[in-house]
DNA sequence: ATGAATAGCGAAAATGATTTTCAATAACCC
DNA sequence: GGGTTATTGAAAATCATTTTCGCTATTCAT
């Protein structure tokens, strides 16, 4: 069974972004509306995850156990547990979004809408990141799933390859 | 650092598909050739485990867990560790693809021409896989690492979302 | 073919990310 | 405010994968 099943286990859910995210900044408290809306409580452990991730530049994917770094160096104490459960909360309520990246472990980002939805150009090597955006990738995603009548959650391309400086350390 | 990475480590690799790939079914040995180019040697536990795949229908999946299985219900034993190496060694020489369906877990398939390459759509309920191809994909993973200079190892499209058999159970 | 050098094997222990357990705490709703 | 129960943290558990190590089997040169 698919890990991200747990998230969306018991009901539908689309793939459009979040009606919240556009004003998460903008609105102090509406992850807490967000989270009582589907049962879940607002702590401040979870906004304290999602303002890391609002604080994070574009094109930067964080970890679990960066997460609980970046807290402990901003005098914050958190235990992996919390910071697993609140990133399988906001991956359910559409917050954020999962990653593969072909890495031992899993990354998160903040939820874009979906026409905007971007890519991933990985090196194996050094495991740089660059991030690509093309429609084309969104229009086969839809399509290919409205053609087997499934209801869409999120597609992710990745591109593994190696990077230009890599190539010249490799020879 | 990408766990992809170590099956690449220190030398280049192109995207192309291995050339013994169309063959591997005519030439009985051919597996030993390619092993022993690369300074590895051909042992039964590894011509078992290509065996495997080749007899694996097309559109399913493997991963080490299924391989051990199947190989003792076909009376072989063999142990994970073998597993585990025996399958990097077949990525590092492009006889297989290792893929990431968003499980905990890594699934691998016969490597494919890298103009047939296929992509898939998961369904996060139930874990049905299903296959489809689209030259978009190429063309966008060829272009993109081309622009950043990137040498292409490998692109990988998939879609999440719910099977029309799930959505209609969960309502 | 034969034998030295060493890659690969299996079993068991180790690792690393993530998940679960459980008692104490804190959000939520009336 | 108070009862209900989701959430927390700490520790233990789990699960896939990797490593270690002594032994075996493959390769390659003779």
């Amino acid at each position: 069974m698919a890990s991200i099943t747990n998230f969306f286990d018991g009901e539908k859910k689309t793939m459009e972004h979040h009606p919240a995210l556009a004003s998460l900044n903008q609105e102090p408290d509406l992850l807490k509306t967000v989270l009582n809306k589907e049962g879940f409580r607002f702590t401040s452990q979870r906004q304290k995850i999602l303002d890391l991730f609002q604080a994070t530049p574009l094109g930067h994917h964080l970890n679990a156990e960066e997460i609980h770094q970046q807290l402990l160096d901003q005098g914050e104490k958190i235990s992996f547990s919390t910071i697993y459960r609140a990133l399988h909360v906001m991956v359910r309520l559409g917050l954020l979004q999962e990653l593969e990246l072909a890495e031992g472990r899993k990354y998160y980002e903040l939820n874009t809408p979906f026409m905007e939805q971007h890519h991933h150009l990985v090196c194996v090597h050094c495991g740089e990141v660059l991030e690509f955006e093309d429609t084309k990738m969104t229009q086969v995603g839809h399509g290919e799933s409205a053609t087997r009548g499934f209801s869409l959650l999120n597609c992710q391309f990745t591109v593994y390859g190696i990077c230009p400086s890599c190539q010249s350390l490799l020879g």
